[in-house]
DNA sequence: GAAAGTGCCGAAAAGGCTTTCTGTGACCGT
DNA sequence: ACGGTCACAGAAAGCCTTTTCGGCACTTTC
């Protein structure tokens, strides 16, 4: 208000002072930082000193819009607090190096008028492309094909086919949950899962029959599904043991739902892992650790799923488009709770 | 490579176009569609007509050149998959109000190079502001004062008293804990704690100290400090138990160790809230809601933390920079383990 | 009926940077 | 000594938008 002090602090420095102060033009001073070859080594040096000692920066808003490219990527997500969007972020920042990328990170609240609002103001800043991560593995809309810049849809495909998604292997998720069982010496397998909506837990128990089959197994029962509880858990195993005390061993639909599946075990009487193994999805190690014993879970790969598809991004920014939903695999991370000691 | 054929999306529609089409200047049609008044009704129609025809949005890079702002301000986390920096996050974006701004998300984790390398990148992006989030509560180095953007620290208070840091008041919620232990009739009240070097865990078990006295009552046994787990809980509860088993209730450092702390007392017999009330801090819903019964918590109130955090910085690039430590208070959530019902 | 005022529009500059193109002097070959 | 390279530096255009300023055609005022 009252001066114009500039907040004591540097004031933008820009090429122009570089240059006056390397005594050359800004031309010069921009193809001396640049390292273009038509400058004197002499000269060069004289700017980068002078670059240095104005601790100069430039302003990648001028660059970017003059190269018709900003570094930028926005990330579009409907999982804020939840479990996915956070671990792919972080593998998009690794993919990208943070050297050159820098991620806008926008919350759509699965809201769709607020998402329409989100990429319009990422499109309006720039960015270079898109990733848009669902809050669950089932399809979403698409954002149109009309874009200017590529995108790819993590976690939760696109329904359009032409675009590109990177999802979990939820039934191949399944089928290494259950061969691990098997493998671990159960054969009387119960399955309780979560929130029946939801496309994983339709995907992983139809990959866990599709195992148990291979073995020439059946599963203890009906899979149970209710919601993505620990209190589901609890319930749902309850009945289970009153129905099935034959099990020796319970696959769940999550960590959590795990988690309550072993309190209630406990209250039975039955041990873990001798009497009765439990493993979970999602490895949250938050749930895993926590449990007695640790819990044996099938992890996403996260980090793998936003490294991927910034990879992928980069490509089509690149011009090197896909198509197509790819699945990754994920990993069975081996604790107490299946294998004793 | 091959042709110039735009990825078969609409190319890059600029001013120049649209001003075209409306068969104006550029200068008009910028004036027509920021409401400037110097621009006839008529021709403003056509103008908005052919904004809306050619679907143009303005490049904000072009915009921020000019304006010397961007809209835009860094989020430097140390903390991604963490607890604290996502409400956060999600209560500045709420308090920037989408529109205007758009948050960049970066992920130091811990590593002061790579902190310095995200600064040195967002500014030459030319953020706004900073918002810097810490993933304890214990002061942090400051960025320094040379910065040309105003900073705000969150949850970690910087180093330097000049700086302005917004925090949670933890002496405050530790008061508010035992407060409400004692307005629901307990007077034998423990403390399990986490991490003992945690700024937090410290901070906690002094507010609960002093609230202890001022209603005349003492601690039964001592603060207990270990880590922030459910593990830790159960020995520590088990441990404790034994040696005081008057206590009627349990305040917990986390609602982690407050989960751990409950196993141990089903097994040893004693019932929530009735025999033993327990409580824990940051209302993690996730293991507030999957406790049995429900765990009353001390809420830290992030989302807020992030609003006032964000209207800060607002304040600050507005030209009302501030300093100090500002704490916020807490809020206790009640549930099932601390009254029946 | 001339001076002043009004309403609307466009030319041009600005913002910081990169790139192309032009220019200059040094050096080469003949 | 002269045309021709070559290495290097600078002028200027361009990216897209906003804003200032000047201009133009009117209308109002005495």
């Amino acid at each position: 208000m009252n001066n114009a002090v500039p907040s004591s602090a540097s004031r933008k420095v820009t090429l122009n002072d570089v240059a006056r102060l390397a005594g050359v033009s800004v031309a010069t001073a921009s193809k001396a930082l640049n390292g273009r070859k038509q400058v004197r080594a002499e000269t060069r040096a004289r700017v980068v000193e002078a670059a240095e000692q104005l601790s100069f920066s430039p302003n990648e808003l001028a660059r970017s819009l003059l190269a018709d490219r900003t570094g930028t990527v926005g990330l579009l997500t409907n999982d804020l607090e939840g479990r996915f969007s956070i671990p792919i972020l972080m593998g998009a920042e690794d993919a990208f190096g943070a050297d050159s990328v820098a991620v806008f990170l926008c919350d759509a609240r699965g809201d769709a008028i607020r998402e329409k609002h989100h990429v319009h103001a990422l499109l309006s800043r720039r960015v270079d492309g898109l990733i848009v991560v669902g809050s669950r593995t089932d399809p979403r809309p698409s954002l149109g094909r009309e874009l200017p810049v590529p995108v790819v849809y993590a976690y939760a495909p696109s329904e359009d086919p032409d675009d590109l998604s990177i999802v979990v292997d939820n039934v191949g998720a399944g089928r290494s949950a259950v061969d691990h069982l098997v493998s671990t010496g159960r054969s009387r397998i119960a399955h309780i899962s979560g929130d029946p909506t939801y496309g994983a837990s339709q995907e992983r128990a139809q990959g866990a029959l599709a195992a148990l089959a291979d073995h020439g197994l059946e599963l203890v029962g009906e899979a149970r599904f209710g919601s993505w509880t620990e209190s589901w858990g609890r319930a749902a195993a309850s009945m289970l043991l009153g129905q099935h005390p034959e099990l020796d061993a319970i696959l769940c639909g999550s960590d959590q739902v795990a988690r309550g599946v072993m309190d209630a075990l406990r209250e039975h009487g039955r041990t873990v892992p001798d009497d009765v193994a439990v493993m979970g999805f999602d490895n949250w190690e938050i749930f895993t650790s926590g449990a007695r014993p640790a819990l044996t879970s099938v992890d996403m790969n996260f980090e793998r799923l936003g490294r991927v598809a910034a990879q992928r991004l980069f490509a089509a920014i690149d011009g090197e488009p896909r198509s197509g939903v790819e699945a990754l695999d994920t990993r069975v991370v081996i604790r107490g709770s299946t294998v004793p000691g």
